[in-house]
DNA sequence: TGTACATCAGTGAACGCGCGTTCACTGATGTAC
DNA sequence: TGTACATCAGTGAACGCGCGTTCACTGATGTAC
């Protein structure tokens, strides 16, 4: 073997991180193997003695991402403290930063490639899923106690973060896209109740400032 | 000539209607000539005395959305009528709606093809910001009016329409995508003053409602 | 009205190309004796 | 320690295929006389 016995894995996690950047960067159709075997510094040959088609490739691109305990690729650079109890707006403004925003290869898959996923097999579909899942309970958990549907607020900020952040993307000017992930972090920390006023003032300008009157 | 005179812009506008179909149900990359142009009764060689390329036809479809002024093919026989009063709502409702969900041939591009869109190049991303700009547009005239940043809670709501709708889609799970329409939509309905407790309690309950604390 | 011609929308064969996938082979490593 | 062999990760040529795009041609229509 030209490698130690333990390296086979290693290879085939330089794959799936090879292939993780490119399909942020260019969607699954646009990326060939060749591609990303290259990027992985082999050659295309070898690519089925580690996956069973691209398709699998994908699947797993999007589970390794699930797995990362602490969705560090999510936003690079960006310190998310998953035990700190100010859990909640740290996600949100980690989410819609500027370097997630700008960090097409490294970030989080929800944004980057939802629309693929949309258009795939069950296996993409529901990896998708347990990222979603993962962020509203993280969300959720971030809430305070009370009455109110919790669950249906922390779905409610989860989709304001994606969804600001995807079309962001797809805007061309940049201040626009700025201006909108400001509208949206603002917005989502409000209805978290994470916001500064709400902090300042105790518990009631914090509705007020996200609802217009 | 087979046609008479007039006829060209007809069969053109066959040809965008059906790329926009398969566009929103496959994406630009995995869509052919050929099936498009099958799609209008046609063969794939007649293409290019219509289009210089396929991004050409990509950002006409894109602006033909645009240019249609009620946004009809959005939410097909979901009534918005945008001189009423209560249009903001009517939209969050129409947008988030199960039809809208399940037409994906129909759906709105901002839903069904953002990150297409993203990747591709400034005439396709400039068609997709005027359509964003005018659901913000249309939402922000129907807040009412006080010293909050309406046009930041605008942005906000379409955020969480758009993402809400884009996350459904990837998701396996129906009951949950479900689940997730009806918080996006409470939520949205919430933030722009526009749910059901804000028109019975008059203006408190509406923002506690969406905020948990 | 009838004939000859010009127009041009649409056809379909052909182009080069890169794709996903397969597979016989290479050659560096580990093992047996 | 040295030799012969087995292993197997990685290589690269080859496969059939469908793509975007081009272009010589067809044939139905409109026009001129």
């Amino acid at each position: 073997m030209p490698y130690p016995a333990g390296h086979r894995p290693v290879v085939k996690k330089a794959i799936v991180e090879s292939a993780r950047k490119l399909f942020n960067r260019h969607g699954f159709e646009s990326v060939s193997i060749q591609q990303i075997m290259a990027g992985a510094g082999l050659t295309h040959g070898g690519f089925y003695s580690y996956f069973h088609s691209k398709s699998d490739l994908y699947a797993e691109v999007l589970n390794c991402f699930f797995t990362d305990p602490n969705w560090k690729s999510c936003w690079e650079g960006v310190k998310v403290d998953l035990s700190s109890a100010d859990v909640g707006p740290q996600v949100v403004r980690a989410y819609l930063s500027r370097q997630h925003f700008e960090n097409v290869e490294d970030s989080c898959p929800m944004v980057a490639l939802p629309t693929d996923v949309a258009r795939s097999g069950k296996s993409a579909r529901s990896a998708f899923e347990t990222v979603f899942r993962s962020m509203v309970n993280v969300l959720e958990r971030s809430l305070t106690q009370n009455g109110c549907p919790r669950r249906a607020t922390a779905q409610g900020i989860a989709s304001i973060c994606i969804g600001g952040m995807v079309v962001a993307r797809a805007l061309v000017d940049p201040a626009l896209a700025g201006e909108l992930r400001d509208a949206c972090m603002s917005v989502a920390l409000d209805l978290g109740g994470w916001s500064k006023s709400a902090k300042s003032k105790n518990g009631k300008s914090k509705a007020a400032a996200a609802s217009p009157r």
